[in-house]
DNA sequence: CGCGATTTGTTCAGCGGTTGAATTAAATGG
DNA sequence: CCATTTAATTCAACCGCTGAACAAATCGCG
């Protein structure tokens, strides 16, 4: 089934059951082994879960069957006794297949359980002037090239998560993205009709999000376990954000979180495109920095200004260095503010800002220790992105894998 | 015992053991009775919460004889059968202390576990002159008179809450409380040796929290039930904020969230003395309106101010008028960039700000019609807090009880 | 007033899943 | 080669939920 559908919450409100028990079990001994740098003992899960080592032997025993688990072979040496045999996560089991449409590219990977990026289509062209509905069957195109290396490799395709730029309601409905002339763009029903990954209980065939959230779901992920709070700005022709809170993703009371270029930062200065004025994105958006530059911008592709501006940035063009600067500065306003409120350890520059993060870290951060009331007693890290300008597809078909290491039942459970 | 411990988390890591099952399930079935609008029966809440009708009463016995839960006498009449009888959280049970030192007075407040709150003392007077540990020994001479008071009622303190005005650290340590002129006060240890409290596993005897945080959970738990995502902004001499996120308090990523008053809002403005610039605190704080207004603010105790300001506007006084007009011109400007960031439904001015809603909330909602990318799909409310100005300290008593109703056992594993 | 219908609450055997101890397995070291 | 050590499995016991049967309490209707 090839359909988006809203994720069933735990349906009787938290209500534990005979069954939930090895269901919960499942997911903690999972997570467990996904978190581990080095591959466990049953007998270290039993450990540093506080359950018995007969129970861990028997839940293991269930992923295992589930190809969600694999044995490792070469055993750590260490001391005497019996040598453990170390559980990994399979390589062969589940994947994600991660999509995404932007306005010059379009974009497929496919991530295993284990989080290794197994393929990864990029398709450069200019989508401004294609339909969606056209966009949408030449992305069902490339996702059945990576499909098929996919099946050639042995992978179950669990779920598809789409990455667009722009505002998604319920449902996988597109209400706005504004550089790709999209408005109330149904993706389900469009990619009606085009089966692409098997149907597993509770794993939603497909989800579509914003790129901004799944990219900093891509940044989490490929970080270090553990609760972790940073926000995720991504810098295209809009700047979006993926706020990330005590190690998950915070979607707003709606789901619209993340519009931080247009927080204001001149609350009397230039006009913005969406009624108010001295918005982010008009200091630090993708043609405001053209502009500033003395770039035509307007007709380039997004992906390619990036680019060229640190070719002229690295070249030592004065002219583009100034506006990398006075951008960089106008970021650091709002994400100081950003940061005396919720209080990050972390800023991660990420899409379009990534190859500009040279120039662009340093005034955010002399901005953010000027007016981070905290930054004196704890410092905040601002990094470019570890994934690069296309984390979003990654972060994307990684959240799928996730999904199912969060809560194997639903693949357990499923008809194989 | 008389201390700040930290909460134990669930050590190991969420794994679900055998008596686990029944932990859970009276937290499920007690969360489910405190959050009903109408005394629900055994029957109802199995058809509820997923569980079977005899699990439920075994459950539900547990709540009645550890003193959680009561029957409710007069049973909801409805059609055939046999009547119900309606359950309802007991009111002679646990109860919680509520602590507040602020500029100008101290407040303590008894709580019981339906949010009831039993008794409310304040004492005024200007503490600023007073040493940290004079004013928590008068602070202890209140909470005495208090915990008095419920006892007489019967009612068992299952934990304290302590509001303060500035930045808590681990421990109960207040890093910082500038306008108490406080610096590194080791509160739990200036009040070790009175004992308060009960010892409650589970319950820490004495949390000490920022009282925009815990102004911020009153407001939660006044409220509906259900996850809501809201801003609760207490404007007293600095400006702070409680965050709720999907119905819990965000703290970040070290405590320190909600400094919204050093968002920039005026990025070349006035100097502050966190040395930024145009820091909000310097447009709405209660120094920069009073000034604006043309009084002499700096000796007038940091309460009656507001209360002057709201006399003077209700008046018509011009002058007035307008500096509360550019106030929540600055605080509108904040809060939009907060509310596009976070995508929140709700903004609550409380504290000083509270009796100067009438003239505040205009000018922001004005702000966030204008700057609020969603504002025109979905509006933002913008309210006076319910509790008033005082609600830091009810909020800091009910937090006590909610945690006896989010995880029980630990009130019933008590030695009674 | 009496009886069936209906809904609530309790009792009890059954069972899934964890527990803890005993047992087997597989290595090291003297 | 055997004692020691650690890993993993087996199995009876037990905890707490399940499902169905049963008792309790009220209404509706004749």
């Amino acid at each position: 089934m090839w359909q988006c559908q809203v994720v069933t919450s735990a349906s009787t409100a938290g209500a534990v059951r005979q069954g939930s028990l090895r269901e919960l079990n499942l997911a903690v001994v999972l997570r467990r082994i996904a978190a581990a740098d080095r591959p466990p003992s049953r007998a270290g899960l039993a450990a540093g879960t506080g359950l018995t080592r007969a129970t861990v032997s028997a839940v293991v025993d269930d992923l295992i069957a589930g190809r969600l688990v694999a044995e490792a072979e070469p055993a750590p040496r260490t001391g005497a006794g019996r040598p453990a045999r170390g559980l990994v996560l399979a390589a062969d089991g589940p994947a994600g297949l991660g999509l995404e449409v932007n306005v010059d590219y379009l974009a497929a990977c496919v991530v295993d359980l284990t989080g290794t990026v197994r393929h990864h289509l990029v398709r450069r062209a200019d989508l401004r002037p294609v339909s969606p509905a056209d966009a949408l069957a030449r992305l069902a195109g490339l996702a059945a090239e990576a499909r098929a290396a996919a099946v050639r490799d042995g992978l179950t395709l669990a779920g598809a998560a789409l990455a667009v730029p722009g505002l998604v309601g319920d449902g996988g409905l597109v209400r706005l993205a504004p550089n790709l002339g999209w408005r109330d763009v149904d993706v389900p029903d469009l990619l009606a009709g085009r089966p692409l990954v098997e149907a597993v209980d509770g794993v939603p065939p497909l989800v579509v999000d914003n790129e901004a959230n799944l990219a900093a779901l891509g940044e989490l992920y490929a970080g270090p376990a553990g609760p972790r709070s940073f926000l995720h700005v991504t810098g295209e022709i809009g700047i979006g954000a993926g706020i990330v809170l005590d190690g998950a993703l915070y979607r707003g009371a709606r789901g619209w979180s993340g519009e931080i270029g247009h927080i204001p930062v001149q609350p009397q200065g230039r006009p913005c495109r969406c009624g108010g004025q001295g918005c982010l994105e008009r200091y630090a958006g993708q043609e405001a920095i053209l502009a500033a530059a003395g770039l035509p911008g307007a007709e380039l592709p997004a992906d390619t200004a990036a680019t060229r501006l640190a070719d002229l940035a690295g070249g030592g063009d004065p002219t583009t260095l100034a506006a990398l600067a006075d951008a960089g500065t106008a970021l650091g306003v709002a994400v100081a503010g950003v940061v005396n409120l919720l209080d990050l350890d972390t800023v991660v520059l990420g899409g379009g800002y990534a190859p500009l993060a040279p120039w662009l870290c340093p005034p955010v951060v002399a901005e953010i220790s000027r007016r981070v009331l905290t930054a004196a007693w704890s410092p905040v890290t601002v990094r470019p992105a570890v994934l690069g300008a296309q984390s979003a597809a990654v972060g994307g078909a990684t959240s799928v894998v996730r999904r199912i290491v969060d809560r194997p039942v639903g693949w357990l459970a499923r008809t194989p």
